[in-house]
DNA sequence: TGTTCTAGATTGAACGCTCATTCTATGTTA
DNA sequence: TAACATAGAATGAGCGTTCAATCTAGAACA
């Protein structure tokens, strides 16, 4: 045994090149989509050289696959504090209206979508969007199972994974609204939404 | 005044070789998105030689845009139909079952998907797509407001506007869920989303 | 403290390839 | 023959990637 190797705390400097990289790269992804942004363009937003990104990353796909995973983390951030709420349910329909304004943020629109498009054809993203929707699911479910049993529902799994289905559809579907109409009503949609959360709840399994 | 123009019809060759290409393009659009094709690939797919494109097309993006042109017609022609219905309610309701189909099937939404993704960067592209969007909803819009005032609602015109908008989202976000939940439980799915629109359609103003 | 050494950071040119597009030459048809 | 259909090579630009050469900051040593 000898001494452990220096870790990514040790090298804080290898792992700012990394984030900055990784923040140029969205940002021209964004411009011109995966296909589009350029190592040139990238290097260059990232005021560095093209050559330089190979030691940090072992080829283009490679940060296409960072930016993806970094990307879906905070999806699963925000559906595990939901179940940490007390009133999970007055918490969920509260929660409905920031997710909305998020996912109205045409900004970060363009990028999930572009996302999705790419795991539509690319099975190294593909799995990666996957297992993180996996992941994603699996809370949403435990966090609908709790609210349906406390109102004296009695569902299978296949009921709740239905709902669970349908609440992910409402809100990845304002995504494809914030680029189809730019000029939505947020605080009316906002409403209009938890409305529809809520009477989904009280469905019949 | 001279004679007119051959048109289209005058000129049947020309438009099945015009057809032979985007059909070809769909696909590999499909497979590699609008910038992973090449025209190369395209070309080929076609079974002609990539010069000979640009007899038909101005350029790429000429292609792109054709494609979606035709892509969001069918749209304008699903919304268009509803509206002739007898029942407009129970109509709309039953559509629902083909409409989800349609969206959950994986192979249309990649396209779809990726049009959208171009829509958030390429302002000629954004601006087919929202004028499609615009002529799209003032036939829901209309259909709507229909239901409602035979059901004895006074609504304003912004509140049938934020129910169109979370019709739309309901669809339209089954084009990611079928990306990202290959395993989705059709059936179950239609019958919630069904429940869904039904609960919209009687939420307050 | 001043000097040398060294390993990692960084550059920029070069490589082979593919891209979208153009052009010229040859078929084909009426 | 006149007009159009088609092929395929040519063009120059740009792509992702590699690599040899330089710079730089700090450790080792005097």
């Amino acid at each position: 045994m000898s001494v452990p190797p220096p870790s990514a705390t040790e090298q804080p400097r290898a792992e700012a090149r990394r984030q900055q990289i990784l923040c140029a790269a969205a940002q021209c992804f964004r411009e011109h989509g995966f296909h589009g942004a350029s190592i040139a363009q990238i290097s260059k937003t990232a005021g560095m050289s093209a050559g330089h990104i190979y030691h940090y990353f072992e080829n283009k796909e490679a940060i296409i696959a960072a930016i993806v995973a970094q990307d879906l983390e905070d999806l699963l951030t925000l559906t595990a504090e939901l179940r940490s709420a007390s009133n999970v349910r007055a918490a969920m329909i509260e929660r409905v209206a920031e997710g909305v304004l998020d996912q109205l943020d045409p900004l970060r629109a363009g990028l999930k979508l572009e996302i999705v498009a790419e795991a539509a054809r690319n099975p190294r993203v593909a799995e990666i969007v996957r297992d993180a929707d996996i992941a994603c699911r699996r809370g949403l479910t435990d966090t609908i199972r709790d609210i349906r049993r406390a109102a004296g529902h009695a569902d299978d799994e296949a009921a709740i994974a239905s709902m669970v289905e349908v609440l992910a559809t409402l809100f990845e579907g304002l995504l494809l609204r914030s680029i189809r109409n730019p000029g939505i009503d947020h605080a009316q949609v906002i409403r209009r939404i938890q409305a529809a959360v809520n009477d989904l709840l009280d469905q019949g399994s």
